[in-house]
RNA sequence: GCCGGCGUAGCUCAGUGGUAGAGCAGCUGAUUCGUAAUCAGCAGGUCGGUGGUUCAAUCCCACUCGCCGGCUCCA
């Protein structure tokens, strides 16, 4: 090999060897096995992400030594190649077994892959169960993926052929000069970007979830086309994993537990979207609102309370009628005037803001409710408590001079930490969303806005990210999407900055000037609603609430009808300290008991039978399974105190 | 709203063109029992709703309401 045609490459552990310029990126493979515990899906060459099917010399190789890194299944750059490659054998399955099918796209996600088809008619369970028989055949088959470099005109005509009309309506989007790159597996082949993993038997074992509709590009003007989901992992075992881990989602739905713990219901008679809270929902409601008040008050809050009913003017004027109006249920008349049902509670904070003349000394003004809300929600949309139509909000308007507007989001900010943090919620997503096509106001409102939003978010060094055009018709908004033990990400938090209503009101006050300035208002919601902030903490704790939240926190189980008196003298005690107890007095084996207060994921058991009633004392149990043993009466309502006082999670 | 699936007892689910079953829960009785199910008996449903086909519909068809999985949209 001369000097020429050879190059040095460098792994990252340090390691050097020599390498062909034009050599396929494969044959690394073999070179370096032994130090690698995976086979990796591709190769960063100098920074660039590479395939395995391409040679070292499809990137510029400037200098006589180049950066050669290993792209492992494990790295998130790795589950997209290998998701983005079991799409394609997917397609190919697909395409085999309905040759009429045209592809549209089939991109990795979180999780897993999917594929967009036009099959003109839907797929069935029977049609997913061939096409999985046929990826495996395909995947036996050891079909290399080569990537192939075309010019426009030639992938438009190659495509045109194939009579891929989805397919053409992308390259044609594409700049003139651009290269197009299409990948070739066997009989099979696709435009791609790539990169790809070596062959298809690299993608070992994979399972097609589910069928569904999906517009094509996710426009509903769009025709529907059909949507495969699935997964794929490197081993069995990975891939049982993970079907384990749907099945716990599953397990800890919040519509299933919300039955099984008898918290909340939605009803056909009462309607879609409407929640009734059952006795123990209702009492975690009320403990959840009961520290959510404490808190407010501590911070300087006011509460407020508001009708759900204004005015049709009323809504006209805050611009709800104009760009809300799809969310918002038809006006009803009352003697002669049209009234609506509330979407927002804004404008009724703003009607009291206005019942005085307010001084730059009365800044900020915090007006806080919890108030219930009702949006029309498509009915596809609904979704248990986490989408609903009649929901209580966790709502504040705070209204403020320009000079105070990032103090108080500062302080939003912490209230908010503070409060997800009492929930055992220290792990959340933010976003910082920004001006939408519907919007009222002016373009330096929404800029000053928006940089009051990450000018505090930099203060705090909380990272996030910008989601473009998906603010509030009156300004941007700060959300945090919770992410629950499940790593699945719910948006509950919002803070809004809003130059524009207190406009649209002629909201004033006061200033040092003697002159009449106009206040900024800063909505906010910590939980977001207390409906979906409720549906997330159930699917959060597992329907197994910490002691302070669970609606029955002790469940006295006296053994035999021996200990009915001393059962009911400890439940009293219990009771008096302030904790809420039941007491198990069927004729029941303590074994049932057992398992009914586990079922209902009652914290702590105090198990009676004769030997505590001689010792008066109490045999505790946790709902773990772990056993305290016997305790006095003091020091158990100690123990369970301070676990209270603690809020432990 | 759109695409597909589903709707049988309070809950979880079987089932059939000839007007329905199981387990759990409920009720009654027996059992007095030590850390996740004691036994027996009883009762419980116009098979989501409306219309159609048929001698006959819970089953087939149409419409409708709701739920589930997605799409789109949001706290």
């Amino acid at each position: 090999m001369t000097p020429s045609k050879s190059i040095t490459i460098r792994f990252p552990d340090g390691t050097e060897r020599p390498f062909a310029k034009d050599g396929l990126l494969s044959d690394l493979l073999d070179q370096a096995k032994p130090s690698w515990k995976e086979t990796p899906v591709a190769f960063k060459i100098n920074g660039a992400l590479m395939g395995l099917g391409q040679r070292l010399s499809d990137v510029p190789l400037a200098a006589d030594s180049v950066a050669v890194e290993p792209v492992f299944f494990s790295s998130p750059e790795g589950q997209e190649i290998y998701r983005h490659s079991s799409a394609h054998i997917m397609a190919q399955a697909v395409k085999e077994l309905f040759p009429n099918v045209k592809l549209a796209i089939g991109p990795p996600i979180e999780d897993g892959f999917y594929y967009d088809f036009d099959l003109g008619r839907p797929f069935t369970p029977e049609d997913l169960e061939k096409i999985e028989q046929r990826m495996k055949k395909i995947a036996a088959d050891h079909h290399v993926f080569k990537r192939k470099v075309l010019s426009k005109q030639d992938a438009l005509r190659f495509f045109e052929e194939q009579g891929e009309t989805y397919k053409l309506e992308l390259i044609r989007e594409l700049p003139e000069d651009e290269i197009v790159t299409v990948y070739e597996q066997g009989p099979f082949t696709d435009l791609c970007r790539g990169p790809h993993v070596f062959s298809t038997r690299h993608v070992a074992a994979f399972k097609l979830l589910t069928a569904a509709g999906a517009y094509w590009r996710g426009d509903e003007r769009n025709p529907m086309l059909q949507r495969i989901y699935g997964t794929s992992f490197p081993t069995q075992e990975a891939l049982d994993a993970h079907l384990k881990r749907l099945e716990e989602i599953k397990r800890r739905d919040h519509r299933r537990l919300g039955k099984d713990l008898d918290l909340y219901n939605v009803m056909d008679e009462i309607g879609p979207g409407l929640v009734i809270w059952h006795p123990k929902g209702a009492l975690i409601r009320k403990l959840i609102e009961d520290f959510w008040r404490e808190q407010h008050l501590r911070h300087g809050y006011d509460f407020v309370c508001s009708p759900h009913i204004a005015r049709l003017d009323l809504w006209k004027r805050s611009g709800h009628l104009d760009f809300y109006r799809e969310n918002m249920y038809a006006p009803m008349s009352i003697d002669g005037i049209d009234y609506e049902l509330k979407p927002m509670n804004c404008p009724f904070h703003i009607m009291i803001y206005k019942t005085h003349l307010r001084s730059y000394r009365d800044l900020p003004l915090r007006f806080a409710e919890l108030g219930t809300v009702y949006r029309y929600e498509r009915s596809g949309v609904l979704h248990g408590l986490l989408r609903v139509r009649g929901f209580t909000q966790d709502d504040a308007h705070l209204f403020c001079r320009p000079d105070q507007i990032e103090q108080e989001i500062l302080k939003v900010l912490d209230l908010t930490v503070f409060t997800l943090k009492t929930f055992g919620f220290d792990d959340y997503e933010i976003y910082v969303s920004t001006r939408p096509e519907k919007s009222v106001g002016s373009t330096e409102h929404w800029e000053r806005a928006t940089a009051a939003l990450e000018s505090a978010l930099k203060t705090k060094d909380m990272a996030y990210r910008i989601d473009p055009g998906e603010g509030v018709f009156y300004g941007p908004k700060i959300d945090l999407k919770i992410k629950d033990v499940l790593g699945r990400a719910w948006q509950c938090t919002t803070v809004q900055v809003d130059f524009n209503l207190p406009e649209r009101f002629n909201l004033s006050y006061i200033g040092e000037d003697g002159k009449e300035h106009q206040p900024i208002m800063i909505h906010r919601a910590l939980m977001g609603s207390i409906e979906r902030f409720f549906g997330v903490l159930i699917e959060h704790y597992a329907g197994a609430f910490p002691l302070w939240l669970a609606p029955v926190q002790v469940k006295v189980l006296p053994i035999t009808d021996q200990q009915h008196a001393y059962a009911q003298d400890v439940a009293g005690a219990l009771i008096r300290a302030g904790f809420r107890v039941e007491t198990d007095l069927r004729n029941e084996k303590v074994g049932l008991k057992i398992r009914e207060a586990e079922k209902a994921k009652t914290p702590y058991m105090v198990v009676l039978g004769a030997r505590e009633v001689q010792g008066q004392k109490l045999s505790v149990r946790k709902r773990n399974g772990e056993n305290i043993g016997e305790l006095e009466i003091p020091s158990f309502i100690e123990r369970i105190n301070n676990e209270v006082l603690n809020k432990s999670t």
